[in-house]
DNA sequence: AGCTGGTTTGTCAACGTTGACAATTTCAAC
DNA sequence: GTTGAAATTGTCAACGTTGACAAACCAGCT
């Protein structure tokens, strides 16, 4: 009975008498052996596992769009394991590193900032990428991004046509190449509305951010009274903002987010909101990351996901 | 240059050449070599990294302690992956299998249900794991929970004493081990005012447990003038079905929670709840965590960290 | 030169698994 | 009972690192 049998049991391998293998998985089970991944995953460089790597594991959007994740990537076997990073490139790197020296079969990523380079090189080591909301044009990375472009003109447009005139943007102070997206939209909107744009403040996109935000388009512009902001957190952060200023939501300023996070339906006044669906997402980036495994040489095009604007009170 | 010398200079052993050190890593530079974790943790049983599991990603308590949990097993040089198991044993199997035979240092577990036989099994393979709100008498396993008891007595005592008579209790239908606590703490605060103990409802611990908790609740005690919830979430759920019954906080309802999650002194009426410090648990729990990682042997005593009633607005 | 003691470097095996391939067993057909 | 082919089992090396220990080197001293 040596070890190659037992290891043929184990994987349910083709040729192994039915009594062996009885016999075998008796002998597991009596001495409670499990088999060693890592000296697996040593030899075969495949660990059946995945890592979702995030920003910020306290913005709301990031726990509900891991559980689809983690339910999208258990259909294959594969377990999840999630990480962040503060959108510090340092911890990028660490986690990174950890993730592709374990022989992960793939990483799903929201980039932390000003991290392309180095995410291309650890495309050249092997490592299977999947990156979130960003577009990077290297072998052995696909790229799934919502339109937010056009997220961002839809919200904005909404705001003009209910008659707002002085609308600022909250944006994010993170990672310029995913803001950038939304903060054209934004220009757009008033262009095709013949309008010249509003204010646009760059905050951290935290519930605090949000309120110090309003706080700086309101000297920037006294009159305000629409917000378009970065992601929903700031966007409570911002309703909590006008509110303590004594102005009322949507009637003095009206508030749009991005995301549509669970909390946004649920407070007063739910927000209106561009939603970025995560079933979507976690779909899109699983199935990515599946036909990169199972064809790694593939160069994917990059795909983009529709948003929906969700009216609700805020605005 | 044998694989040896390499491995001393990336290790930072002493013995190695000034001239040779250098040498050693102007090629690793040049080659972009990196180490193997994988060959490493399988020869020296350590992996540098620990697994923080946890039951759902989506209840805002679990991302702001993977937060603190984070930063606190940073400083020791480790990494930190996050795991859930949406409160399911066979999940939470399938994870802290991977975990071990990853060789992590230890793990933080947030036990899923009726699986305090599994934890041990894994203790008994090695594994170090801190157990968060649940005691397990067991070598290798050290526990870690908050006074729920004295908080749910707090919470509880807080109501009774403004002159609240009819006090609900949503509880949650996961755990019976960490439920228990708070239920008893609730009793115990009647007992002492020499009073009848109020309904006990229990529902999944979300938004829309809260929700159709309060329903249940109001069926059996139409005069409900308090509700001491589960958790922040649920806490907020139940706010937001009493205001969709036409009844308002406190006014007609007071609601205390648990957690005291950020959202909680955000939302309108700002939430009365019972804190469970993030910062603390995180200190806590990865100190034991170390002192085992340190002395595999000890058997640690369980800790017990104390809550904190913080008073709102609804309550 | 020879010896000593310390520093630096290298050799070998081992960790637990699987890929490649060899050996053995089984069994039907002659 | 021999043969041949298929089915089953085993052997060996390899994955990339580190622990244990051996070898080589070096300086200082006699």
């Amino acid at each position: 009975m040596s070890a190659r049998t037992v290891s043929r049991v184990v994987n349910n391998e083709y040729g192994v008498a039915e009594a062996t293998r009885k016999q075998v998985l008796e002998a597991i089970e009596e001495l409670g052996y499990r088999p060693n991944l890592l000296a697996r995953a040593l030899i075969t460089k495949r660990s059946g596992t995945v890592g979702l790597v995030g920003g910020d594991m306290t913005d709301p959007y990031f726990p509900a769009l891991a559980e689809a994740v983690h339910h999208q990537v258990s259909e294959s076997g594969r377990t999840t394991f999630f990480a962040c990073t503060g959108n510090d490139p340092d911890r990028q790197d660490l986690v990174l590193r950890s993730l592709w020296s374990y022989a992960v079969d793939g990483v799903i990523v929201f980039p932390a900032r000003d991290s392309i380079d180095q995410l291309r090189g650890y495309a050249a080591l092997g490592l299977r990428i999947v990156v979130v909301d960003d577009v990077i044009d290297a072998p052995g990375i696909a790229c799934v991004r919502f339109d937010l472009e056009s997220g961002a003109r839809l919200g904005t447009r909404h705001l003009l046509d209910s008659g707002r005139r002085h609308v600022g943007m909250l944006a994010s102070e993170l990672s310029p190449h995913r803001r950038r997206r939304r903060e054209s939209g934004f220009a757009n909107a008033f262009e095709e509305a013949g309008l010249e744009h509003g204010a646009i403040v760059r905050a951290h996109p935290t519930v605090q951010g949000g309120e110090t935000g309003v706080d700086r388009l309101l000297d920037l512009e006294p009159d305000l009274d629409a917000i378009l902001a970065y992601n929903d957190v700031m966007a409570i952060g911002a309703m909590r903002a006008v509110e303590a200023r004594g102005r009322r939501v949507p009637d003095d300023i009206a508030v749009v987010g991005f995301d549509d996070i669970e909390l946004s339906a649920y407070i007063r006044p739910a927000l209106t909101t561009v939603r970025l669906d995560r079933a979507l997402l976690s779909i899109e980036v699983t199935r990515a990351l599946h036909s990169f495994i199972d064809a790694p040489g593939d160069r994917l095009n990059p795909i983009v996901l529709p948003v929906e604007l969700v009216v609700r009170r805020s605005a």
